[in-house]
DNA sequence: CATAAATCTTGACAGCGTCAAAATAACCTC
DNA sequence: GAGGTTATTTTGACGCTGTCAAGATTTATG
């Protein structure tokens, strides 16, 4: 009994996609620094260094957990903007929330996608950037629409305003997963404060 | 020729001192992930673990750096808030561009200071905590004064209005040092963004 | 079936934080 | 000043990490 997947299986069986979820179950309960290649060898069950012949190294592999991380997000912001039944400052209220609600329920996850760990050294795979700058790049798409649909002002710039609004939810999220804002009691009341001062009375 | 310090010189004369400068040093070079025990005592010129006399571990040191960086840090936020030459809305605005600004000429010093590593693990010693909560604060104090001042909403909560306006410019300092905003030549048509966003019409 | 390629393992190395024990230097009291 | 206490520093060691090299094993290919 053999299965037929995209790689074949060889000794293991599909051991890149058996790492890959590994890895991401490691780094949920340890961290990202915490996620250690041998422990993760460990974990599943080979030799300290057959991970190597599916990963470059460790960024490799931290980057392919970043780009499933990226391809999950999405799909979870193509189904708020979907709601096409709520209004579109509702939408805004749902994005936010959820925005915040997905970091700070994945905060390794979130903190290996929008962090330093990959970005600051330039090291992120083809792979990655592939899936990564289009979510970027979405956050502007979006904003443009926002300000067609008159919930955000028109006057200014669609880059600058979207730099800044993504700015204020990552940053709440950011404070929230790396334990400066302690009490997440308060995360509805923030997200109420972000969409009251950021969208325009309807 | 003795130095007579807080500390007496023993037999390197105020170690401590030496090697939290360089390890400042090193940070700003290498970052806080490349600045390591061993290096630090080998710049300095003693053995591996010197150090442990004056730290008791690398978290301790950390601490220390980081809170030396909320005194310098915080000196800067009061002589902006002294200008009381400039208007209301012009202090506002020096000190985002300060806050961008501190952020970007000190990734490494700004990232310890308020990122993941000393407090998700929640390892801050007192003596940080001493200079650090009081800094935290301060955002709502200052915010509070531009409620008064007119420049923010009344209506808003003064602490969720302060955690959503701070959490805005360390959103935006995050995206820079952490390399997801690669354009640096961006900060300051960010910064204007954010002041029109937030104040009213002086 | 034989050769090539992919996969996995064992061995090894340097770097890391940190503990234990021993050595050295300064201080303090008598 | 002498002797003992304390502070400081060093050497040795341990386990952990990422990763390379070389060999062994299994699968694919011609």
């Amino acid at each position: 009994m053999k299965e037929q997947n995209t790689k074949r299986a060889y000794h293991h069986g599909d051991l890149r996609v058996t790492l890959l979820e590994a890895a991401k179950a490691l780094m949920a309960e340890a961290g990202i620094e915490g996620l250690s290649l041998r422990k993760l060898a460990d974990k599943v069950g080979v030799s300290r260094t057959a991970p190597y012949h599916h990963f470059k190294d460790k960024n490799e592999l931290l980057c392919a957990i970043a780009a499933e991380g990226f391809e999950h997000w999405h799909t979870l912001a193509d189904e708020i903007l979907a709601k096409t039944h709520l209004s579109p400052k509702a939408r805004y209220r749902e994005f936010v929330y959820e925005y915040i609600r997905y970091a700070s329920e994945n905060p390794e996850m979130y903190d290996l996608m929008f962090g330093r760990t990959i970005w600051k050294q330039n090291t992120a795979t083809d792979a990655l950037k592939n899936v990564a700058f289009p979510s970027f790049q979405y956050q502007v798409t979006m904003t443009k629409k926002w300000q067609e649909q008159g919930i955000m002002p028109k006057e200014e710039d669609p880059l600058r305003l979207a730099q800044v609004t993504w700015g204020t939810i990552h940053g709440i999220a950011r404070l929230l997963i790396d334990g400066i804002y302690a009490d997440t009691s308060h995360i509805d009341e923030m997200c109420e404060t972000v969409v009251n001062l950021f969208i325009q009375d309807k």
